[in-house]
DNA sequence: ACCTGAACACCGTTCAAGT
DNA sequence: ACCTGAACACCGTTCAAGT
């Protein structure tokens, strides 16, 4: 319509690889990972779903560069600041961008085509242990601690059924009411006394976990040393 | 053949739920979770694929069944036992079950629709805890860190993309082999210095993350109370 | 070089029909 | 009560054809 290009076609923004992938996180992030098919996603972007594989190789492909994109996400501490405030800083900001990208927390891709963003993380993140005196197999046991418990803790967020604090409340009210509590007397107790008291989130037990691990793993950096665990290189 | 029936059709093995759960878990088993559909596990049974839906309400009531089959498979620790040992005993087995049935750990529903297994496992774990002197938020705490770690730890294992020790190795090489050293330094260090030497096996990483967490709750029980994480109910 | 239409081999699920 | 065949509305992906 109101092109002044000498053909009378509406200009159409060009498709490719960049825009694929935003629009595919967008539609994952809205309408969930089982929305995301390659006929959607070429509906959202105005072209036949084929067109698509012009940018990815394939639904795989995507996901990968999906996934990428969620680590080039998580702020970046600098390898100059005091290992464990900013391991710390660094493990709030991935919770927060997976609790972006629910989608992005069961994708089992990251490990094994890692893209750049991927490797950038990776590689602070074990700068960050190094340079604060970790040794390399403490190093390992950090990054493997610290991340199964983030992804874990993503994942069981993402799992409960509800968003908001009030459907949490009546989701635990309607489970209560079905469950019976004879047969499993201690959940019943935990449901009604702790998690169905007033202002209870799950996602506030996140800090608790993170600094049980990061106390843990600063006591085995500078405590005594245990030979079990801690050997150096 | 040799059926003793006075009709001469071949004695077929009546379809049940329990036959249908048990075969579809063998499949995701060893065949992977994106082969579990239900044509293919009525052709397992010997039947079509629609004679399922007179024993599961649909393939989410089959995942549902199939979560709370693995519950089922987790060793349930006495209550009378010591709260650590038993928790840890508990948290081994967990993984060890997550690591037979790789499709599980990604599989979000057990929060939505727990099964009697599952809620079964829940309570005696609560009840651990509570036997073991830990307050309902403590115990709250403990049973999100501990299994945010069992979870996450499964889903990074299972995303390793090999199984044996020589393909890990193999793996490694070729990922150093791509990898540009000087702009990811610490990763490369990491790899050869750490990963590929011999007998490394990211599984021997578990115990490490869960006597960190196992101890500091120890720790926070009792040690001085933390007025932040530990106020009684 | 990039986009498309038709086609292939799949999905989960329904429904009426069989026994 | 349980099983089936055909059908519906989807998938990811290929391939030759268009521009």
């Amino acid at each position: 319509m109101g092109s002044t290009d000498k053909t009378a076609v509406p200009t159409r923004v060009r498709l490719s690889r960049d825009r694929v992938l935003s629009s595919a996180i967008a539609l994952a992030d809205t309408a969930g990972i089982e929305a995301l098919t390659m006929r959607r996603l070429g509906e959202d972007l105005g072209v036949e779903a084929m067109s698509l594989y012009n940018h990815v190789a394939n639904k795989d492909d995507l996901l990968y560069g999906m996934i990428d994109r969620v680590y080039g996400e998580i702020d970046l501490p600098s390898p100059d600041d005091q290992w464990k405030s900013a391991l710390r800083a660094r493990c709030i900001s991935f919770r927060e961008v997976l609790a972006r990208h629910p989608w992005a927390t069961g994708l089992k891709d990251s490990g094994t085509r890692p893209g750049p963003s991927t490797l950038r993380h990776h590689d602070r993140v074990i700068g960050i242990l190094r340079s604060g005196g970790f040794s390399l197999a403490l190093t390992a046991h950090a990054f493997s601690a610290v991340d199964s418990y983030i992804f874990g803790f993503a994942m069981q967020e993402n799992s409960l059924p509800y968003t908001t604090e009030d459907e949490s409340a009546a989701l635990a009210r309607a489970f209560l009411a079905n469950l019976p509590g004879e047969e499993y007397p201690h959940l019943a107790e935990l449901t009604t006394q702790h998690v169905l008291q007033p202002g209870y989130r799950y996602v506030d037990e996140f800090p608790f976990g993170l600094d049980l691990i990061l106390d843990a793993l600063e006591r085995r950096l500078t405590g005594p040393q245990d030979p079990k665990h801690n050997r150096t290189v």
